[in-house]
DNA sequence: GGTACACTTTGTAGTTACTACAGGGTCAAG
DNA sequence: CTTGACCCTGTAGTAACTACAAAGTGTACC
């Protein structure tokens, strides 16, 4: 199978798995007569695995933790549940700050009802005055990002 | 007043200031007699409005949206009022899409109560197992982040 | 054989919102 | 006149890709 396939299979883009290649999370693998790459199924399943961590929003990092782990089968694992419980935990700390945003939002929101000049906005005026409800961008509780994708 | 000052105040790093100015968000100020730049009130006002913009999880571009209003205090705002609803559109769909993660990763969490060998942690095998909840990283709804912050 | 087309190769640059230097300059105090 | 705290410009790094550019490969059709 060669790169174009592998990556349909599993949800992302051929870039994507030279990438994942180039930064040691797939190992290089054979190659066919014309320099492509060739593929096999231990390569979709360990790409999977990998998917499947990044849709449950692990970083590359742990994800490399956790593939240490499935490439050492006799080895305790321990700190495999030790870090699902940090990444809930980040998780969890993410949640509770965007509803604390959602809130503030929406309160921004209703005081300006209607269209009107800027100077007399609600929302424009309210923005001024400095809340100030999270001084530090992330209370430091982990890794979870903001709002915003990366397109 | 010089950057460091006006960094104090509005809770951020004089680097973040100087990056703020090249990216247009704030004017370039007088300079003082030693070439350091040299702020007043208003640049302390734009700041937080701005500093408390992306404590709300808006993007620059986002931000550069409203300044304009800002900066044109005849104009109609109900653009605002539609970036506000849109992005509080963005909020909420990002708290659904990390609750169902909570959601899984507990399930998961639960699949190995304790330390034992790689090979038969539930945890490492329920990853291997492509759930494929969300096909697409984002459902595409908007611009909102990850898990991970930037640290 | 020619050529159009889809696919692949490597490598590099761009994205967001900063942060972290390096290698200098300015200024007041001691 | 040196020490220290601050400031200057400019560049590179971060995460996890995405998006090219410029070239090679393989197959289908005429």
């Amino acid at each position: 199978m060669r790169i174009g396939e592998l990556a349909k299979r599993t949800g992302c883009q051929s870039e994507t798995v030279r990438y994942y290649e180039q930064t040691g999370l797939l190992p290089e693998p054979a190659r066919e007569a014309g320099n492509y790459r060739s593929y096999d199924e231990r390569h979709v399943e360990r790409l999977s695995f990998i998917r499947h961590c990044r849709s449950l929003d692990m970083t590359l990092e742990e994800i490399r933790t956790l593939l240490r782990f499935r490439d050492a089968p006799e080895k305790n694992c321990g700190d495999v549940n030790e870090l699902l419980d940090e990444h809930i935990g980040h998780v969890a700390s993410r949640i509770t700050e965007l509803t604390r945003l959602e809130k503030e939002l929406k309160r921004l929101r209703h005081l300006c009802g209607k269209a009107q000049t800027s100077k007399d906005c609600g929302i424009l005026n309210g923005l001024a005055k400095g809340t100030t409800a999270s001084r530090r961008h992330h209370s430091g509780t982990g890794h979870v990002h903001r709002t915003h994708p990366a397109r």
